[in-house]
RNA sequence: GGCCCGUUCGUCUAGGGGUUAGGACGCAAGAUUUUCAUUCUUGUAGCAGGGGUUCGAAUCCCCUACGGGCUACCA
């Protein structure tokens, strides 16, 4: 029997959404809507000591902006809930009893500060301590203390944990979806807790039973959890769950631009590019970090290089809609290195999109910026201008840089360019120009062009000469579109009154 | 330290016994643009090292090196 495709994205809530977090919540995302499943989102709330408040919400929020918008779960409904596991508190324990019951779990006395004494010690001798087949027959717990001992620490209500009962020689072997065959022996693994002495799962024993209990066919996480496969299976197994337990997949890290280690906040903020989908201030700092939305890129276009990051499609094509990629995507052809996150490429993809956009929707975009400036233009106009200069833009933000000497005139000219064409007789040059230019008639770029053209030869002057300048007294440096695009815009005694201030000021 | 995973241009990657090792970002040059940018063209640059296996290895095996992850009553 198929069962339906169903997968979850299971963050914490200890902070904002890290891109790779996304990336994560996209390939399930992709995956569930390829296999025509479900994609839900589960918060895992079980430290209580991490939680950080407004994290859900961010995470939230940031999955609605990236447009995986869960088909269930927290925020979103579904009948498999509640989907915030503190809400499954209840729950979790009686699987904690029949693990210990049958024999797979036992009850540990230790303290933490025991164990902590402990590991310094092991520490000391460079050595470490690990809770397992080889020191748990001396420490404190039910497979060391006499039944009637339990009993009495627990009915007096002693703090204890439920450890797994890792068994002492058996190779556990998985098939990764995205790795292949992964075999461990569980004579290397630790005895885990699975239940904490505040009442609460640890992720390990949440995990596996929510997704058992939501019937969850594919785990796809990050390599993180790679290690911790095995216990997973061993707990499916000990719970009886093995035949329906999930298929596994580990994603490839991403890793920092340069140095070492996976990518982190401080890359970020180090070599100027967002870490976070969007905007995040820290609660208790009340610290900013940058978000994707916020810096302006398009959500398209950071899906798009998401996905491309550790995964590709083996065709050449690189500009993906989502729908694309639901159609291409297959996890076996997801990479199993980690890789390295190129802020450059995420830049061009945003631009892509940029140029890609209608110039219309742009100027919509745009307008705000324009307004809280003071500056009002008819649409057509604004339209006509993005337009002009989209293509030299990664950001609806560049717009303005671009744009600005459209809607008021340069305060400044660039000094190189100054230096290099504004020549003894420019001046006097310019001057009749502005004469001329107050004579067209029709002022249209075209015909701009035009009647200037015969003026020019008329006057046996060369272009040379006199565009840099023009275009330097309307602009203020020496870039833009085409001048006569540029006189069009700006507007006939706009222009001669940019070319006049100019002369006056740089003769 | 132990365990697990990985390693193709600077970066993201294709290629999985016979390829001139392909594409993209970046960078550089040229063309177009009387500017700048866009765009187009071209170039730049790579199979971590060593052993096998094989007629033949980037590709399969082993070792080493390097990188990454895990090694909490965190996820």
């Amino acid at each position: 029997m198929e069962r339906r495709v169903r997968v979850r994205f299971a963050p914490s809530p200890t902070g904002p959404l890290h891109m790779g977090g996304v990336r994560t919540a996209l390939f399930n995302y992709l995956f569930a809507k390829k296999n025509g499943g479900d994609f839900l989102l589960r918060i895992e709330d079980t430290d209580q000591n991490r939680y950080v408040a407004g994290a859900e919400a961010y995470i939230i929020e940031s999955l609605k902006w990236c447009g995986l918008v869960p088909d269930e779960g927290v925020g979103f409904g579904g009948e498999y809930g509640p989907y915030r596991q503190s809400e499954r508190k209840a729950i979790y324990k009686q699987y904690a009893d029949s693990l210990i019951e049958n024999g797979f779990a036992y009850y540990a006395f230790d303290t933490a500060e025991e164990l902590d004494e402990l590991r310094k010690k092991a520490e000391a001798d460079k050595q470490v301590f690990s809770y397992d087949l080889h020191t748990r027959n001396s420490l404190k717990n039910s497979l060391t203390l006499s039944k009637e001992e339990v009993t009495e620490r627990l009915q007096s209500g002693q703090h204890y944990v439920v450890r797994f009962k890792m068994p002492e020689n058996r190779d556990v072997v998985e098939e990764d979806l995205i790795r292949g065959r992964v075999s461990f022996n569980t004579a290397q693994l630790d005895d885990k807790v699975l239940f904490k002495s505040d009442g609460m799962p640890t992720y390990h024993l949440a995990n596996v039973v929510d997704d058992h209990l939501m019937k969850i066919t594919h785990v796809i996480r990050g390599e993180e959890w790679l290690s911790s496969m095995p216990l997973h299976i061993l707990l499916y197994e000990s719970l009886g769950w093995i035949d329906t337990r999930p298929c596994f997949s580990h994603l490839p890290l991403i890793l920092k631009p340069e140095g070492k280690g996976k990518l982190s906040k401080r890359d970020g903020d180090k070599m100027g590019f967002p870490v976070f989908p969007l905007l995040w201030k820290d609660p208790e700092s009340g610290e900013y970090s940058r978000g994707y939305r916020e810096d302006g890129y398009f959500p398209e276009a950071f899906m798009n290089m998401l996905a491309l990051l550790g995964w590709n499609s083996g065709t050449e094509q690189e500009f993906f809609t989502v729908e694309e990629l639901i159609d291409a995507f297959d996890l076996s052809r997801v990479v199993k290195s980690g890789a390295r996150f190129d802020p450059e490429k995420a830049k061009w993809f945003n631009r892509h999109y940029l140029h890609q956009k209608p110039s219309a929707e742009l100027a919509q975009q745009f307008k705000p910026e324009l307004i809280a400036k003071g500056i009002e233009v008819e649409d057509i106009k604004l339209e006509r201008i993005v337009a002009k200069v989209k293509d030299r833009c990664d950001f609806v933000k560049d717009l303005w840089l671009q744009s600005h000497y459209f809607f008021v005139a340069p305060e400044s000219y660039d000094e190189k360019t100054v230096k290099s064409k504004w020549k003894a007789d420019t001046g006097e040059k310019l001057l009749a120009i502005t004469e001329f230019l107050a004579t067209v008639e029709n002022w249209k770029a075209e015909s701009i062009k035009e009647s200037f053209s015969a003026f020019m030869t008329e006057k046996e002057w060369g272009f040379g000469a006199v565009m840099v300048p023009i275009r330097l007294a309307l602009v203020g440096t020496s870039t833009g579109p085409d001048l006569f695009e540029i006189l069009e815009l700006v507007g006939q005694q706009e222009c001669i009154r940019r070319i006049e201030k100019a002369v006056e000021l740089l003769k």
